[in-house]
DNA sequence: TAGATTGTTAATCGATTAACAATC
DNA sequence: TAGATTGTTAATCGATTAACAATC
């Protein structure tokens, strides 16, 4: 006799579907913050910018959430959304690298509304260890691993300089963290188990100049 | 009788392309930093964290600037792979929202360094008007589109609050703009010409959670 | 020449799109 | 029932990978 699992376990979600996923949920929480209980594949689509076709197979890989003819309770698709990714227990994140951004991403009032703990901080500058950003202490590098381990982050933000990136991230990932989100201007190297999100401002800019190109492109 | 033209014009570049260009150029800047001269795509896709092949076929689509049986000559990638980017005439950028995010990319350093010139800041909070950041004045958002007629700009970074974003974007494109860089989470609606990157702590963090998803699936 | 390494081709793989049967 | 809208299928499209001929 077969029993259902505790947690409904169906085929991979595409990497690119999971990608779209929390702009998903955004728009649910943008209609239901608008009043809207029940939604259309078309609606919805069009709040999170993508093809109703589009959505639709995304959202078939999670299960079947709507009702034909009707559409989504909003409510509930948003719970579904956010147990798919996985929201549904609070992850814990520790940054490293204190210095501009690294204090602006600490500041950043989105983590704990959207699941997220910022247990720690760590910073390689002996002017700012000691103090205290976001309500939280600023640790020294030298502490890294041990800060990782016993504040139990699985999630790293790492915003320190291009040169010492590689050498933090190792320690992060030897003190049990599975995702980065790396700031530095370098691609990491780490185990197959880790995953890692990049963003870089420069990068991003570059991206843009590319399709912006063909503009005086024989100058001023 | 035919003409080679100015720019030679290639096939079209696929997108996945473009978006590892500026990893290429980055790796390149590295090696040429650490006193390399001639490359491989084995070393340069090491430093840049793609299979050879990959890079192969992503270079393949600018030229054919390597050697076979020797490899490439880094100044020289580096400088081919700037001008297919678009870098060789300077990007003017405005940055509007000035806020705790807004005021750390401002003070991004990387913006001059590679080619990109920050020439207005633009904000809604009449604290924040007049005053200098970075070096440079904001100015009220009722200026807007005159601040980016007049200064030029064709790229935009976007660090405002969502519930205005779309506004504040319709204006720039009103005003020139082709390229947003998008920090604010929501989706933004553009005409085709115009071309949107978006930039997302939390979606990024919920992404890194989706793969951590299965550990504590049922709690601590 | 022999060894090395590119640039390209062809095969595989994954993602997107469009159409429609299922069904509310 | 008639109209609406989902979930799925099949076709198309684009991206990745691996192998190798070209050539330095």
């Amino acid at each position: 006799m077969e029993r259902e699992p505790t947690v409904p376990q169906r085929r991979a979600v595409p990497p690119a579907t999971v990608a779209r996923l929390p702009g998903y949920l955004r728009a649910l929480e943008a209609l239901a913050a608008g009043g809207s209980v029940l939604t259309s594949s078309d609606a919805l689509a069009a709040q999170a910018g993508v093809s109703p076709a589009q959505l639709r197979k995304d959202l078939s890989f999670l299960g079947s959430y709507g009702r034909r003819g009707v559409g989504y309770d909003v409510a509930h698709l948003r719970e579904q959304v956010a147990v798919a990714l996985g929201l549904s227990s609070e992850r814990r994140v520790v940054l490293v690298g204190v210095g501009n951004l690294g204090h602006a991403l600490a500041g950043y009032a989105g983590f704990a509304a959207r699941g997220f703990a910022l247990v720690a901080l760590v910073d390689a500058d002996p002017g700012v260890v000691g103090t205290v950003v976001a309500g939280l202490p600023v640790h020294p590098v030298a502490d890294l691993g041990r800060v990782v381990a016993t504040s139990g982050a699985t999630i790293a933000v790492l915003a320190t300089p291009a040169a010492v990136a590689q050498e933090v991230c190792d320690t992060l990932v030897d003190a049990g963290v599975v995702g980065v989100l790396n700031f530095a201007p370098c691609a990491l190297r780490v185990p197959s188990h880790v995953d890692v999100r990049a963003v870089d401002l420069a990068s991003e800019l570059q991206i843009l100049a590319f399709h912006d190109r063909r503009r005086s492109a024989d100058g001023a």
